[in-house]
DNA sequence: AAATAACTTGACCGGTCGGTTAAAAAATAT
DNA sequence: ATATTTTTTAACCGACCGGTCAAGTTATTT
C-alpha cells in the first residue's frame, strides 16, 4: 500500500493511458489520480513521454513474465498453443468486464497512436514486438521438433506471421469491442498457417 | 483547383489526420493548411469530430472503389489475390516514399486511437470493416467456386480471418515503418489460411 | 546537531485547445 | 434593384496543455 511516488505514477500511467490513449490523458490527470503533485511528477520524470515509455516497458515486462511460462520447454506445442489462447481471451474478457471495453494491449495502442509522431515509441514497441515474435517462433519450433511440421519450415517467419495475426485480432477486438472475436477459429487458423493438418 | 471550402477541409483532414493522429491535429492547423478561417470551419461542420468522421468515410469510399475493381467477378480467385497484394504493398510504398513513413490506413488508425473514447468512430470503423471483410469473403468464395477449396468452407469466417491478418500487417508495417513487411509471405499465408495446397 | 540531499507543495507560465460570435461580404433569389 | 440567404472574416472565449520554479518539508549523512 505504501507505494512510492514513482511507482504510483507508473501504475497510474499504465491504467489511464491503457484505458484511453497517450494524447487524451494529461499530466495533471495522472497526478491527480496518483495523488501526487505536478512538481513531484517532474522531479521523477523529465516529461510525460518518459513516464509513458516507462509504463509501456513495465507493462510489457509483466506480460513477458506470463508468456515465458506459457511458451516454456516443458510444454508440448499443443499445450503451449492452448495455454496462450486461454490467456489471450481471458485477458480480453477481464478488461471488458472491468472497464466495459476491450482495451487491447498498450504496445499496440501506443505504437499505433504514436508511430508517425514519436520515434521513441516506435523503437520501444518494435523491441517489444521482436520479443513477442520470439514466443511464436518457440511455438513453431516446438511443432517442428515434434515432427508435426516439416523441418524445412522457417520458424521465425511463421512465428512473426502468427504474431501479426494476433495483432490484427487485438485491433479488431478493441474496435468492435468484442472480447471473443474469432475465438473458436484462432486455434485452427494458427494451425492452418503452420501447415498442420 | 477551385475546390469549395468544405471539400478543402475534408481533404486536408484526410491528409493531416492520416499522417499523424486525430488528437495531434488541431482545428486551427487544419484551417490554416486549407486556407480557411476558423469561423468558416464551424459554418460547415459542427465539430472537429464531424469533419474527421466525414474524412474517414470519404477516404474509405475511395478505397472501396479500388477494391470493388480488384475483387470483381470477372477475375479468377488467384488474379484477385495477386491484384490485391500488389495494390496493398504499392500503396504502402507510396506513402513511405511520399512521407518517409508508412501511414497505415485511416480506418485502422482512427479506430485504434478512438475506440475507447468515442463510440462514433467505433461505429464508423466497424461498418467499414464489415464492408472490407466482404471483399475477402468474395475472394474465398471465388476459390470455393473454382473448386480449389472445399465447398464446406465458411467463406465469411475465412474472409474475416484474412482481413484480420491484413490489419495486423498494416499495424506492423506502420510501427516498424517497413512498407514491405512479410510481403513475400503474404500470398502463401493467405493460401495456408484458406487451406489451399 | 548541523549540513546536505531527496522530495513535496502549489502557484505560475506561455501556448494551444475546441468552439463562439457579430458583423462584413458575396452570392442568390425575387 | 432589393431582399434574403450563404459564406467569410478575425477577434475572442474559457479551459486545459505540458512544463517550470522557488520555497517548504522530510529524510539521510556527517
Amino acid at each position: 500500500m505504501t507505494k512510492n511516488t514513482r511507482e504510483k505514477l507508473v501504475q497510474t500511467a499504465q491504467d489511464l493511458i491503457g484505458a484511453s490513449s497517450y494524447a487524451s490523458v494529461g499530466v495533471a490527470e495522472m497526478c491527480k489520480r496518483a495523488g501526487v503533485n505536478k512538481g513531484s511528477f517532474y522531479h521523477f520524470f523529465e516529461s510525460k513521454e518518459e513516464l509513458a515509455l516507462e509504463a509501456l516497458n513495465e507493462c510489457s515486462k509483466e506480460h513477458e513474465g506470463i508468456l515465458d511460462d506459457i511458451f516454456s520447454a516443458d510444454k508440448s506445442a499443443n499445450e503451449q498453443l492452448d495455454a496462450f489462447i486461454d490467456c489471450f481471451y481471458s485477458h480480453q474478457l477481464e478488461d471488458y468486464e472491468k472497464n466495459g471495453k476491450v482495451l487491447g494491449c498498450p504496445a499496440v495502442n501506443l505504437g499505433s497512436e504514436m508511430a508517425t509522431q514519436n520515434q521513441h515509441f516506435c523503437d520501444s514497441v518494435h523491441d517489444i514486438f521482436k520479443r513477442y515474435d520470439k514466443y511464436f517462433t518457440i511455438l513453431t519450433q516446438s511443432f517442428i521438433d515434434e515432427g508435426v511440421i516439416d523441418k524445412s519450415a522457417n520458424a521465425e517467419v511463421l512465428g512473426k506471421i502468427i504474431h501479426t495475426y494476433i495483432l490484427g485480432l487485438k485491433i479488431t477486438s478493441k474496435i468492435e469491442n468484442s472480447p471473443l472475436v474469432l475465438k473458436e477459429d484462432l486455434k485452427p487458423t494458427i494451425l492452418s498457417i503452420l501447415g498442420v493438418k
